[in-house]
DNA sequence: GCAATGATTTACT
DNA sequence: GTAAATCATTGCC
């Protein structure tokens, strides 16, 4: 079943990408389905430093994540990598949260072939910018909605208990100051998909 | 350990 | 309008 928008429209983004962990994350590009279980997420609020909206701050780059929560927000970082995140929150709240890694679960050729060759297998998709490319997320999907046929989120109905959640910092933003060291940062402890050792 | 790589932002003229 | 610095990373050494 899929997540209905209701489910990204709630104001704490912090829970919402806690509630992320173990559902499904796909996409349907030429008819073909890729996509996996989310084992890693961070959360990103306005209100941090951490944030491309920090401030309320809205340019051109950012203005999706000032719309209505299920949408995806989609941009390119290092000048190499896509990231993918998820508006989550009302209108004019700018509240997102990363995905930083999946377990694959469909269409696994595919994104072997989208990857190229692989030293580790487990590289397919342990990292933010990995997965959008094994699912093939670019920046022309940003501002899509994600309750369509073309990428959505899958509740498989399992729930995960507190213990099996760890939370940490987030990872890769210094600059933040204070802002880096909120335990924004949540994994399925155990997984082995993980963009990063913890 | 570190170079690659380009959109975005900010600070100027 | 133009230029320089910055960056939510990866993959190869």
């Amino acid at each position: 079943m899929k997540l209905p928008e209701s489910f990204y429209q709630r104001s704490n983004v912090v829970k919402i990408a806690r509630e992320l962990l173990g559902k499904g994350l796909f996409t349907r590009v030429d008819n073909t389905v890729t996509g996996g279980m989310i084992v890693e997420t961070e959360a990103y609020s306005w209100k941090e430093r951490g944030c491309h909206a920090y401030g309320a701050r809205k340019t051109q780059r950012n203005a999706v994540m000032f719309g209505k929560g299920g949408h995806s927000y989609v941009y390119l970082c290092y000048g190499i990598h896509n990231l993918f995140n998820i508006v989550t929150n009302e209108q004019d709240v700018a509240d997102a949260i990363l995905i930083r890694a999946i377990e694959p679960i469909e269409g696994i050729e595919e994104m072997k072939r989208r990857r190229g060759r692989l030293s580790n297998s487990f590289h397919l998709t342990s990292g933010p910018g990995k997965l959008t490319k094994a699912l093939g997320i670019d920046r022309k999907w940003n501002g899509k909605y994600l309750v369509g046929n073309e990428i959505w989120v899958e509740d498989f109905g399992r729930n995960f208990p507190t213990k099996d959640i760890e939370a940490s910092h987030r990872i890769g933003i210094d600059y933040a100051g204070d802002d880096a060291k909120l335990p924004w940062r949540f994994t399925l402890k155990g997984s082995l998909w993980l963009s990063k050792v913890v």
